[in-house]
RNA sequence: GGCGGCGUACCCAAGGGGCUAAGGGAGAGGUCUGCAAAACCUCGAUGCAGCGGUUCGAAUCCGCUCGCCGCCUCCA
């Protein structure tokens, strides 16, 4: 398996630290706002990585914080008047609500800063035991600051020099630093601020160092993988790498993974340019399971267009797949096993003998899930090919079986394709808001069968407009009509 | 200015020295059908931003040019 590395801007054999279990750890959110498409393709991204890391068969723990304390939240209580911590649950749970309509399932450890206060303060302790961290006076209470200078390695991960940095350095830069880009461990309470009690004071922790004291807590002092959004290599990254290994002594990470932005108009979705799409806006609009395929259609470390009819387009490539499926399982519900004419099965029983080997090289090579699923359509079309030749017997029971087993295994590390024919467009009614449901079809389908049989077209035709102009699109078949949610 | 990345058909996108340049969407033709729609099948880049070079061989490596973006500041 390879894994692309920041660190050394490679792609590298992935060798765990220890045999036993892989520690990974994801940067999650602020809990601040509602979160954007952006914020979900990290989610989503980590959450195939470690579906695929178990798939192959690792045991895998998978922590992912939540920032439930900082500037930006204590800001936003003000502005709605409530408090920072109503301000974090409301968040957190609007997070959790997004992020289960995606599939993302939710990590081992899910630990918030507020909650490791006492294992921060720990940690600085010992920073401070180990001369690398200092301390200015702000009034009453005193605030932390990690020394840059000390940690001669700092910049290998994004690459940056000191001297430049500090050329770059902020304009505002609080004068009582030693050094312009050292970073904040504690800061001191302002008047009104939310506080922590402390050796130094009454204060509460700098961003940093919640991911160095939860990761360590949580996964031990040197973890396998760490990841998050390019945006955090610098300097949230440089920054833990600072910290943890000015604290134990050893390598923080061995391999460090990070997921390219979402952009609109090739710019980077940000709240500063106000160009951005939270989650709640395109789940009102785009079928969820559709979302996540769009995400992972791309390379993760690709920059991805946010682009509404390429949002459509997943959602039309996502109902052509369950057609196949459907196709399959009402094969398989029909089939006999009586072989009535010589099928030819060859071409498909080479591309199912393939596609777990094909699926899998995807996926070893830096997780490529825009390859996999690639092939994951070739097959679906092999099986329709197949299909159209009306095969019949145990042969092709059997053939029909394992292509439908590997696509739901497969399926199941993207975590996507797993429902039924039915489940989908049951979904699909929600997601285009049409006033219907199952039952309400099903009767009409019934009233319409009745008329055919009595050769009454026109009635027939009345139904079947009827739902039309509803979204639900009515397929004659030979034993039967069935109907479907119309996604184009 | 420093560092990094991108440019593949109408749109999205994988590939990253030699196999017919994956896959999805759109489009066109066909099959099926009471009619229709859907579905399904087939077709779709002699070419991978441009120009040079290396090589028996380049979309893939190197150089230059053009266009675009990211990080260097809170950011997934």
């Amino acid at each position: 398996m390879l894994i692309f590395n920041t660190m050394t801007g490679k792609k590298e054999d992935f060798i765990p630290l220890q045999r036993e279990t892989i520690g990974m750890y994801a940067c999650g959110v602020t809990a601040y706002n509602h979160c954007h498409i952006g914020h979900a393709r990290s989610a989503v991204v980590f959450d195939v990585i470690k579906r695929y890391l178990q798939y192959r068969g690792f045991n895998v723990k998978y922590v992912r914080n939540f920032t439930d304390i900082d500037d930006k939240i204590i800001n936003k209580a003000e502005e709605e008047g409530t408090s920072w911590d109503a301000v974090a649950r409301k968040y957190i749970d609007e997070f959790y609500s997004d992020m289960d309509r995606l599939g993302v399932s939710k990590a081992d450890v899910e630990p918030r800063a507020t909650g490791h206060i006492e294992d921060i303060i720990e940690v600085i302790k010992i920073l401070i035991d180990k001369g690398y961290a200092y301390e200015v006076a702000d009034n009453d209470n005193k605030s932390l600051y990690f020394s840059v200078d000390r940690f001669p390695e700092y910049g290998k991960l994004s690459k940056k020099q000191k001297g430049e940095l500090m050329a770059g350095a902020r304009a505002c830069v609080d004068e009582k630093k030693k050094n312009p880009i050292d970073f904040a461990l504690w800061k001191a309470s302002k008047k009104g601020e939310p506080w922590w009690e402390s050796p130094w004071g009454r204060g509460r922790p700098g961003w940093h160092i919640e991911c160095t004291a939860m990761a360590i807590k949580h996964l031990g002092e040197s973890i396998d993988i760490h990841g998050g959004g390019a945006d955090l290599i610098f300097p949230h990254h440089e920054n833990e790498i600072a910290q943890s290994e000015a604290l134990t002594g050893r390598p923080f990470v061995k391999y460090w993974m990070h997921n390219g932005f979402i952009t609109i108009n090739k710019e980077k979705m940000s709240k500063s340019l106000e160009n951005f799409f939270t989650m709640r806006e395109i789940l009102d609009k785009y079928n969820a399971e559709a979302v996540r395929l769009f995400l992972l259609s791309s390379h993760y470390r690709s920059p991805i267009e946010f682009s509404h009819e390429q949002l459509h387009d997943a959602e039309s490539s996502l109902d052509r797949y369950y057609s196949t499926k459907a196709r399959m399982d009402e094969f398989l519900s029909m089939s006999t096993g009586v072989q009535k004419k010589a099928i030819y099965s060859a071409e498909l029983e080479d591309f199912v003998s393939k596609f777990k080997n094909k699926f899998e090289s995807a996926m070893d090579d830096d997780f490529n899930t825009a390859l996999a699923i690639g092939h994951i359509f070739e097959l679906a079309r092999e099986i329709n090919k197949f299909l159209d030749l009306r095969p019949s017997g145990e042969t092709a029971e059997t053939l029909i079986k394992m292509a439908r087993d590997m696509l739901s295994a497969t399926g199941s590390v993207l975590n996507l394709f797993g429902k039924t024919h039915l489940e989908w467009n049951a979904d699909l009614l929600k997601t285009k808001k049409i006033p219907l449901s199952v039952d309400d079809i099903v009767a009409r389908v019934d009233e319409r069968q009745i008329a055919r049989q009595n050769k009454e077209w026109a009635e027939a035709d009345l139904i079947r407009k009827g739902l039309e102009d509803k979204g639900i699109i009515l397929e004659d078949k030979r034993d039967g009509t069935s109907w479907k949610v119309n996604v184009s």
